[in-house]
DNA sequence: CGGACACTTCGGCGACCGCCGAAGCATGGG
DNA sequence: CCCATGCTTCGGCGGTCGCCGAAGTGTCCG
């Protein structure tokens, strides 16, 4: 043993707060983006309140979740949007080769919902994520051939729609996130963050169920085609 | 327990293999991009080389390792970009508010060594990355601004310096790789891969020690002001 | 061909971790 | 005011995991 780098210990405990199918159950779930009680991701999970009291204690002191107590009720959700972007590239790693398929009817309409369309964190995933990332690419708005940025026309183009950028923070504006169902990279950062919050702000989609799901509706397929020149055929 | 996400099993696995602070020195160790000996792993994490065969035994089984066996050596590193770069992100987020301040004088030179310049798998990191980053950005050769990638101007100038860049695989030409001491992003990526390789090879600068220091040489120090216009005081 | 060397396999030890149910403690509703 | 609800703490159990040293296998070199 030489000169032994610093970040050892921290690495190692950061990926042991992932290292548990119930942890990864629950950081799974939480790339939804919402807040959910402790007692949700217990029955998620399936363990016991107990247990999965213990794992949220945890992963907050890890820095991983981010809690807030009301009531009764101690509601979690992750950390911020680079925790999220880990969870995802994680996850993204393991996928190739290991994609289960569904065993039942209910799991496999459940999973074409998901494979449709979904958020992923704070952005749009899934066949709606992809057809909106080439849409914005096709129209000279976003490059990915030289890397992942908006254009000078996308950064205008979102001005022109009315989506705000809030360009203050450290988050990059645009970045590539590999989506788990298609294999290709969606847009993220605060540019996907942006425009998702305003297609469900606008109605352009809905969620569906308690999952991540999301589908369009007529009006957001009538504006989806207007602004973007993308049709939803294939998404719906 | 409702439709549970099938990359529940597969991200724990995963999480699980970097939550052992052995095998997590070994692949901070191989983010150096360069093949080690079993031998030299067990060395360097201070464990017996029967403990340490099996670790890397588990690492190939699990895609995080490739390995090659030479005669009576075998020898290890990392599978491919995605995995440094997930070493590299996990290391990140770790880094803030951890950073362990040397104890000793050599730790200290050591680690200023590591800090002026340094390779991150397989690109420049360190002081000079991030010199080198700015210097692009800067001359309009690559935009952070909106993201992370090239311009066209980019593209032309690699071409121009000779650096041939090969766009024919799934990574991408440039991404940010968040750097550890400077907690800034530098250039990632084919391109940043390629600068590195041609600044190795082209004798800009050459590696020191048997760590990832790398030192700018005097020839280095006219190019890079040459090509880049950039100064290299500060980081020699 | 024999010894040095690098690595692997095996058995066994100790530590840690995740799980549960029972009991305890707040909160909010009837 | 009392009970249901949501969460937390605790003790204890079982399984897994990392570690080592000793013995075994294969390779290289003289």
């Amino acid at each position: 043993m030489t000169t032994r780098d610093p970040r050892v210990p921290g690495l190692a405990r950061l990926a042991a707060l992932i290292a548990d199918e119930t942890r990864a159950a629950c950081l799974l779930a939480l790339l939804d983006g919402r807040a959910w009680t402790a007692g949700e991701l217990a029955r998620h999970a399936g363990v016991a309140a107990s247990t999965l009291s213990e794992h949220l204690s945890r992963l907050v002191a890890g820095g991983v979740l981010a809690e807030e107590r009301q009531g009764r009720h101690r509601y979690v959700r992750l950390a911020d949007a680079r925790v999220a972007q880990l969870v995802e590239d994680l996850a993204a790693q393991v996928a190739p080769g290991e994609a289960v398929r569904p065993r039942t009817l209910r799991e496999a309409s459940a999973g074409s919902a998901m494979a449709r369309g979904r958020t992923c964190y704070d952005h749009l995933a899934g066949r709606l994520g992809i057809a909106v990332t080439d849409a914005l690419t096709e129209r000279g708005l976003l490059r990915q051939d030289t890397g992942f940025a908006l254009t000078d026309a996308g950064v205008e183009w979102f001005g022109r729609v009315g989506i705000a950028l809030d360009r203050s923070g450290r988050r990059p504006l645009a970045r590539g996130c590999l989506d788990w169902t298609e294999r290709r990279p969606h847009l993220a950062g605060v540019a996907g963050a942006a425009l998702c919050r305003h297609a469900l702000e606008a109605g352009w989609c809905v969620r569906v169920g308690s999952e991540r799901a999301v589908v369009v509706t007529a009006a957001g397929e009538r504006e989806f085609f207007a602004v973007l020149g993308v049709s939803v055929e294939g998404v719906r």
